[in-house]
DNA sequence: CTCTCTTTTGACGTAAACGTCAACTCTCTT
DNA sequence: AAGAGAGTTGACGTTTACGTCAAAAGAGAG
């Protein structure tokens, strides 16, 4: 019988810090904000792996505009297992919304992309065109 | 000789809000910053065809975490030609930085979609394997 | 034991991005 | 003329997401 022992590592506030470029501020406001729940040594946080996953979760989150409050309630999709099978169907169902966000997040982003690419041109042509007409003063 | 006419097109505030779903505050909140910039009918706002196409932009660029103040950076780069051809090999580069955090922030949206498809599939698996386990009873 | 380093808990401050009145001004309709 | 509708300029309020001290506390080095 194995025990669920193996993944005991943990990380202080000033690792996690150095390692995703944030200050003790911010995970502490997001223990406040309920989004980590780092378990204590006497009066320090001590970070598990998996705080420190969620914390990945939670700044990807960040990058694509979404919320705090937001990120808080799609957290849990990513952590499923944890104790109870807690309204699962719900939880899919949640997820799909998600994932259509995201989905149509990526084909507004192609679309920037493409726009960029095009009004990159229209400048490189006209940098050639002025190229030509100095060649020809 | 063909004046540059024909896009004469405007639009009044209340008109963009709706299209666009936005307060007016927000739109005079652009144009205080800057982002914007309606000409008028006597004290009347006009939005321009220009105008709409930077909302759309400024729109697009927040639903991706860009702040308004890079957003307005960035706009310039989608209306070259309007007017000289300012430092254009400096755009360009702005434009090249632009493009590749663009092309970034669709590699971690894809990852983001493979993660939660995982974590789908693991859901799933478990309700599945719940319905099993009813039925074995 | 003293000093330094890291961390902790308040508590107040702040920048960004609007929200929310209040008080007018136009324009148009009835 | 009078009222409704859309829009305008202040000006202050609010939420989010932290920043920035201050004061104290434990842990380890010398």
């Amino acid at each position: 019988m194995m025990t669920n022992a193996m993944t005991e590592q943990t990380f202080s506030i000033g690792e996690l810090c150095q390692e995703f470029d944030v200050t003790p501020r911010t995970l502490r406001f997001y223990e406040y904000k309920e989004l980590l729940a780092p378990i204590r040594d006497g009066q320090r946080r001590l970070f598990t792996v998996r705080d420190r996953a969620r914390l990945k979760l939670i700044l990807r989150g960040k990058r694509f505009g979404f919320s705090l409050a937001e990120i808080k309630d799609l957290l849990d999709l990513y952590h499923l297992g944890d104790g109870q099978v807690t309204q699962l169907s719900a939880t899919l169902e949640t997820a799909e919304r998600h994932r259509a966000e995201l989905i149509s997040k990526r084909e507004e982003l192609d679309a920037a992309i493409k726009d960029l690419d095009q009004q990159v041109a229209v400048a490189q042509k006209m940098l050639a065109q002025r190229s030509g007409m100095r060649a020809a003063e």
